[in-house]
DNA sequence: CACTGGAGCCAC
DNA sequence: AAACGTGGCTCCAGTG
């Protein structure tokens, strides 16, 4: 793929001028005294565990501890603390992941202004593929600033656009196709239901139409994915309860999500209890995934095997959660990798290449010619084609497009 | 100096 | 029975 080269030696001179000030700053704070009376000529502001010394040690504040009896120093634990030192240790840390991991990570493999990224297929326990030197499968996106950053550097070559296709609720088909439950095709079929906006409304309680985005984004990933993948309420209902409190969580008309449940009696020390009664009810609601979960546990343990729907027989030492997770991560990235397949093959005698992918999306470098006919096959090929070529994907597909013409952080969505 | 594990953080 | 899953990369801290 295309990099702005130029683009991205502007960036990195950039964020290294910002580093050098904020490190500045932090060294004016009186915690950086602190630091340098403990440490002395050891001290090195890049250090975590001294860093957490200093704060917990040193300064008064309160350490948590995490399962282990660690104390943490990480981002979730230093917002919490009133410091300046804390606060700018956090952005300089964020700044030197930008900076080292990917601006200067990407410009190191650029050859020519062209990045070669590995695709492995080889390497991930469950079949998916993995990506190295550069990973092209985790440049930021949910941070916007950093995204911008760092994809605006990605640009199509002259005359071509680029195409990224991504499959909706991919796995959560899977899902449904390898459990073959009626309840969870359902689901995943029909456009008006909707699994993580029924389950947010429950462990919220709040209607339906009260379930917020933020809802729904806790919903499907701290409770919904996390259940499916052998997760439990304990595990769930305390990272339910800790975003809901540290967002200060509203619903869809303003009003404080914890308010709402403490009307109802509910609070830190029972929430617990009531996550459980949710999973009863997502167990009811998908009871032959409910059942049939436990058999395809009590087989492998008695065969020691299995065999996921793409044909790979898989024999060895797996816990009872990567029996749950394998099947459906491992088979979503065959549907993936079938399309490209396609795909590049059609690419033979064009001028259109594909360039990358990411577990359930596909990026393509598009001849402005060949764009409407490449949009319209790549349709074909990843919702009606490998739906003939797997008889047990018995949900639809849908996929959407996306195209930028000047780079990939400007990507913009197209009707297909 | 080479190597390694842990902690942390980025993606799906 | 056991407690979401899969990766890659960087820095620190420790070992020999």
């Amino acid at each position: 793929m295309c990099i702005d080269v130029e683009r991205l030696g502007s960036s990195i001179r950039k964020t290294e001028q910002k580093i050098k000030e904020l490190e500045h700053r932090a060294k004016k704070t009186k915690g950086w005294a602190a630091w340098k009376r403990r440490f002395g000529s050891k001290a090195s502001m890049g250090s975590r565990l001294q860093l957490g010394v200093v704060l917990f040690e040193e300064m008064g504040f309160e350490p948590v501890k995490n399962k282990d009896g660690k104390i943490q120093v990480d981002e979730k634990q230093l917002e919490r603390i009133d410091s300046d030192l804390a606060r700018l240790f956090v952005n300089i840390e964020k700044l030197k992941k930008l900076k080292t991991t990917y601006l200067e990570g990407i410009s190191r493999e650029v050859v020519d202004g062209l990045l070669h990224p590995f695709f492995n297929l080889h390497l991930v326990e469950t079949y998916r593929s993995s990506s190295d030197s550069p990973n092209f499968q985790n440049i930021p996106i949910r941070d916007a600033k950093m995204g911008k950053i760092i994809r605006s550097c990605f640009v199509p070559r002259p005359g071509h656009a680029l195409v990224e296709i991504d499959y909706g609720a991919l796995e959560f088909r899977v899902c449904a196709c390898f459990w073959r439950d009626d309840s969870m095709v359902a689901y995943a079929s029909d456009p008006s239901l909707d699994i993580h906006r029924d389950m947010a409304a429950e462990l919220y309680c709040v209607p339906r139409d009260g379930v917020t985005k933020e809802m729904r984004f806790y919903a499907k990933n701290s409770f919904v994915f996390a259940t499916l993948y052998g997760s439990y309420y304990k595990s769930t209902s305390r990272s339910l309860w800790q975003a809901m409190e540290s967002s200060s969580m509203v619903d869809a008309d303003g009003r404080s999500v914890k308010k709402i449940l403490s009307r109802k009696s509910i609070d830190k020390h029972n929430y617990p209890d009531h996550v459980q009664r949710v999973e009863e009810k997502l167990q009811a609601r998908f009871p032959q995934w409910t059942k049939r979960k436990e058999e395809w546990w009590s087989k492998y343990l008695r065969t020691g095997r299995f065999r996921m729907l793409t044909g790979f027989e898989l024999e060895g030492v797996y816990s009872r959660n990567n029996l749950m997770n394998t099947p459906i991560q491992g088979p979503a990235f065959h549907i993936l990798l079938w399309s490209l397949i396609r795909m590049v093959k059609w690419c033979a005698k064009r001028r259109t290449k594909i360039v990358g992918q990411i577990h359930d999306s596909i990026v393509a470098d598009v001849h402005l010619s060949e764009l409407d006919e490449y949009l319209a096959v790549a349709k074909q090929v990843m919702t009606k084609d490998v739906r003939d070529h797997w008889s047990w994907i018995v949900t639809p597909l849908e996929i959407e497009a996306e195209v930028a013409h000047d780079n990939w952080f400007n990507k913009k969505v197209i009707e297909v």
